[in-house]
DNA sequence: CCTTAACAGTGT
DNA sequence: CACTGTTAAGGG
């Protein structure tokens, strides 16, 4: 007897274990680990899908008791066996059940059919015997079989012709070529061929207009040969602004290929997949692809195939490319490895940086990690000796980094100056006016868009069901981002009836109002959330402003990221401080963050660039460190920091986010859970229950707890006895726990 | 998650 | 005792 171990596919705790079934006689050879199969399930024998994670003889389970497989879903894509492995990394070390793991590491689902690229050729008899096709040439002359012989003459020339130039440029219809293939005379061959979501990247016909890639320079050199012949796994480069690392990332690849290995290049957003594909296809032509969610299912299932095949060596795509299923990979790169996106927001919440070094583990892979603002989390393990630090401090193409100076706005209000510009960056913003360079004008905001709020009153009008404000959307409604809950803009402030409610101003309009009024001769142009939820406003603005339409783009972090702007000479950030005010301790690394990345905007052409960073803390380390372009400083006073307050990388923190429809339910399973905690054997620190930062979504109350220790192991096991907890004991209190290993976003 | 069995409450 | 609604248990 074989059975199959298999995952219900329901995301439930109680059913978070696998179930034996028997395997029937019929589907003993054909039925592999990762198929998905129909089983009868539960009391009622109610059919549904399931995951086989293993095949054994060894029952588990009375075999009296155990039920038969229905069938394989031979239309469903079966999970790799390795993915199957990275499922279980995942679900045990971010809190999901393994149904939810393993559909996230098998982000196709359905099977496709294959797009089918057809030809027509003449039959084998009809090729050999030009005598014969003569003859019947002759025959259809008299009947005027004007189509066929259209097809004949070409086919005579051509040995294969393409089924839609047939159809359409010699108007031979599908009738007549179902008539003369069933006749013998000629045959249709279908080739399956691969969707190419490069096509509408990349221009095929303009090969010759390919960029080749610059020489290395000494210092790329060094860092590609210290990785190359390096003993460790995990590297990190932390190279400056336009130090070239995709120039070094290039290079690694090239030689992981020549080993006859493949490649993972994980970029954090979807919007710099164009240009960072263009660059490689132009070194690796159609042995590149993507993966992302922007593709059809169809693209995306093919990717997946070619992958699996070994069509392709190099995938670029964000988060979810991880899972690509390469078999002989040979390195995963990490672009803008601090960028946050790579942590995923929705269960499971892994990290693919810490899933990247799982899978590289597995197949002896390297893992290089890239930054000019490595994470405060990386940095400190390649202090600790876990990865290798490399770095790039100089610019590839030659120049320099942006000359940066700070405007403390305290002394500007103190000498009169009451517009929001200081006068540094007045004084600079109309030199480059007059000089006909561009400027950047970038606003430091987070989150907290267009609520509105009553002038008399102070009140911000609220959803209902959710503890957020609501926001203004241009079709003069009021939305609450969570629940969708929406109402038109009420005329009056609901609390008090006062008639002065209004929008609280989204910054971005405020400094463009600004601009507008004490420049009036320069052109303007405004990126923030409102200007580029129409289709495509995104890449317009970018355009626009890259044609030089405009001598001003003002906007939020959107504008800082990855795009040049050559003319660019002038980046100014209006007020630095806003995203300090955060409630989470990464704040003053997502500031610091932001601010070397808006420097990096400036002066990335021939001409010198300088930015200016206004603030009201002009002595923050953050602030300081950033304007000074110097990551060490600011990494040491930071980790000096984390070490003072136990947060992480110097202790593992987790947090466990409890739901309930019932406040009293989930303050009751937070108690628990604090004294379970309390009483656990090894020592924890533990902060809160607390009201999370948003108190209340769709009705359901949310409460936090954080718990820290140095040790991971520690930590899972902890998150492993809690589990079980509130399946067994806990069970009948109506709240739910979610864990969430080092949370990127508070709660 | 969904089904079922068990149970309590209601009405004839 | 038949019928209905609520609840807890179990799923291989």
């Amino acid at each position: 007897m074989v059975f199959a171990d298999i995952i219900v596919d329901i995301s439930h705790e109680k059913l978070d274990k696998s179930f034996q079934y028997i395997i029937p006689e019929n589907m003993r050879d054909s039925i592999r680990v990762g198929m998905q199969v129909r089983i009868p399930f539960g009391l009622g024998n109610r059919v549904i899908n399931g995951y086989v994670i293993d095949i054994t003889d060894k029952a588990r389970w009375e075999i009296s008791k155990m039920k038969e497989i229905i069938e394989i879903e031979e239309k469903k894509v079966p999970i790799e066996s390795e993915l199957i492995q990275l499922a279980w990394f995942i679900r045990e070390n971010y809190g999901a059940t393994m149904n939810q793991a393993l559909k996230t590491v098998i982000p196709v689902k359905q099977k496709v059919n294959a797009v089918e690229n057809k030809r027509v050729v003449l039959a084998d008899f009809y090729r050999d015997n030009q005598q014969s096709l003569q003859d019947l040439m002759t025959v259809w002359e008299k009947k005027h079989a004007t189509a066929r012989l259209r097809l004949m003459n070409e086919l005579k020339e051509k040995k294969s012709l393409n089924y839609t130039y047939v159809t359409n440029q010699l108007k031979v219809s599908p009738s007549a070529l179902r008539d003369l293939e069933s006749q013998e005379i000629i045959s249709v061959l279908r080739d399956a061929v691969y969707r190419n979501p490069l096509a509408s990247l990349v221009d095929y016909e303009e090969c010759h207009e390919k960029q080749s890639e610059p020489e290395l320079n000494a210092e790329q050199k060094r860092v590609i040969e210290e990785i190359r012949t390096s003993e460790k796994q995990i590297h990190l480069i932390h190279g400056i602004t336009g130090s070239g690392k995709t120039r070094v990332y290039i290079e690694l690849i090239r030689q992981t290929i020549r080993e006859g290995k493949q490649a993972i290049m994980m970029i954090p957003e979807i919007s710099l997949t164009y240009q960072t594909v263009k660059r490689f296809f132009d070194v690796f032509g159609d042995r590149v692809s993507v993966i992302n969610s922007k593709l059809s299912p169809g693209e995306r299932y093919d990717q997946f195939e070619r992958a699996k095949n070994g069509d392709i060596d190099i995938i670029i795509g964000p988060r979810s490319a991880v899972f690509t299923p390469f078999s002989k990979l040979g390195i995963i790169i990490i672009d803008e490895e601090h960028e946050s996106s790579y942590k995923s927001e929705n269960i499971p919440k892994y990290h693919a940086r810490e899933t990247a070094i799982y899978r590289a583990q597995i197949h002896d892979a390297k893992v290089i990690l890239g930054s000019a603002t490595p994470s405060v989390d990386a940095y400190y393990k390649a202090e600790k000796g876990e990865y290798e630090l490399h770095v790039l401090q100089n610019r590839a193409a030659g120049g320099e980094l942006a000359h940066v100076s700070v405007t403390d706005l305290r002394e500007e209000l103190e000498a009169g100056n009451k517009t929001i510009f200081g006068r540094r960056l007045n004084e600079l913003i109309l030199d480059r006016l007059q000089k006909k360079e561009q400027i950047m004008l970038f606003i430091n905001r987070r989150g907290y868009a267009g609520f509105v709020s009553c002038r008399s009153c102070g009140e911000a009008v609220k959803c209902p069901h959710c503890d957020v404000s609501l926001t203004y959307h241009w079709d003069d409604t009021l939305s609450c981002h969570y629940c969708g809950y929406t109402i038109p803009m009420p005329k009056s402030c609901p609390a008090c009836k006062s008639k002065y409610i209004a929008r609280f101003g989204t910054g971005t309009e405020k400094v463009e109002e600004m601009v507008r009024k004490y420049y009036p001769s320069a052109r303007v142009l405004r990126m923030d959330a409102d200007t580029t939820s129409k289709k495509n406003g995104h890449e317009a603005i970018i355009k626009a402003f890259s044609n030089h339409e405009a001598d001003i783009l003002v906007g939020t972090q959107m504008i800082v990221k990855g795009h040049d702007f050559p003319l660019v000479t002038l980046v100014g950030i209006m007020a630095a401080d806003l995203s300090l005010n955060a409630s989470d301790y990464r704040a003053s690394e997502r500031t610091f963050e932001l601010l070397v990345q808006a420097e990096g905007r400036a002066g990335r052409g021939q001409y010198e660039g300088e930015a200016v960073i206004q603030t009201y803390n002009p002595e923050n380390f953050s602030i300081a460190a950033a304007a000074a372009q110097n990551y060490v400083e600011f990494y040491e006073k930071e980790l000096l920091y984390r070490t003072l307050m136990e947060y992480p990388p110097v202790v593992q923190m987790m947090a466990i986010l409890v739901t309930s429809e019932q406040e009293e339910e989930g303050i009751l399973l937070c108690t628990q859970i604090r004294k379970e905690i309390e009483n656990w054997e090894e020592n924890f620190k533990i902060i809160g229950p607390a009201q999370a930062n948003v108190s209340k979504i769709k009705d359901v109350y949310r409460k936090i707890i954080y718990i820290k220790h140095p040790d991971k192991n520690e930590v899972v096991r902890l998150k492993n006895h809690l589990e079980g907890k509130i399946r067994t004991e806990w069970e009948k209190i109506k709240a739910d726990a979610a864990f969430d290993l080092n949370p990127m976003n508070g709660y």
